[in-house]
DNA sequence: CTGCAACAGTTAACGTGTTAACCATGAGTG
DNA sequence: CACTCATGGTTAACACGTTAACTGTTGCAG
């Protein structure tokens, strides 16, 4: 026995995740936001239209954890919500100058970080990597849903 | 522009993290438990004298987040925490039989749900993969740390 | 038109993650 | 021996995830 416990392939998958998290906390931390709060500000700035509805899922959370964020976000003047005149159910979010100017750059760092992590391979093995996750992501989300 | 967003690789791996995590939930709520209250007490099935210092390295939390999840499991009588005797700072954290009874197979389980998500490659692919992602958890943590 | 199902959002209760502040004990050096 | 520092653990405050229960609209069938 070597003393060394082989890990899953999924196990080296929450490591790698949980490292370009830590990584990332750099940019994150200095703008007083937290992972969830940029994800959606991200999104936001590139969905200017967007409801809550929506957002639940991009982020592939739920409804409560939306409204909340938003509130946070919202005290905070980074985005605003409008109750539609048409349907007044849902509320249509709107990312403010203030948020907008906040997550400026934040794609470019993120990038940066992703490509810090996966340096120790070479293009190709990048390539290669990007495919068999892709295949296995395809596979995923059983079309049963309703 | 074909409308479909090209992912990126840490997009790819969260999302197949997250699915995975679904997965389990079936095998974990049935028994009442969380993810994190499951994976402690399979940790503590294999290490019968952790202590909760151990326990924070291994899930990567804090000490706080440790302290208050093994004070549930200890409310539900599945783990018991005993002082030391030649270090009283420490205290070391054992799995009491109903703990152990509930954890039971719970290796198993997970090692399904990864068969099920890894499913779309060949074997090849699948050590393929694992190679990959070894590449890059190994150059994760730098030697810098203490 | 009425009644009911579906949908959008909120709130509350619970568990978990973080950081900061704190207590107690152990270890090492002057 | 005493002072200092490191270590192990707890608690509190805050943010976020979940589910369950609730409010209000919309829309469609009868």
């Amino acid at each position: 026995m070597s003393g060394l416990k082989r890990e899953s392939t999924l196990e080296l998958m929450r490591w790698v995740v949980w490292a370009q998290r830590r990584s990332a906390d750099d940019w994150i931390r200095e703008r007083g936001l937290t992972h969830e709060q940029s994800a959606v500000l991200a999104y936001l700035a590139q969905n200017p239209d967007a409801i809550q509805r929506d957002l639940a899922r991009a982020t592939r959370t739920s409804a409560p954890a939306v409204s909340r964020l938003l509130a946070g976000l919202e005290r905070r003047g980074l985005v605003e919500r409008r109750t539609q005149e048409d349907d007044t159910r849902s509320r249509r979010v709107h990312i403010t100058p203030a948020g907008s100017a906040l997550i400026q750059g934040f794609g470019e760092a993120m990038h940066h970080v992703e490509e810090t992590i996966l340096a120790p391979l070479d293009a190709a093995d990048q390539a290669r990597l990007h495919d068999l996750l892709e295949r296995i992501a395809s596979q995923l989300e059983p079309p049963s849903l309703p």
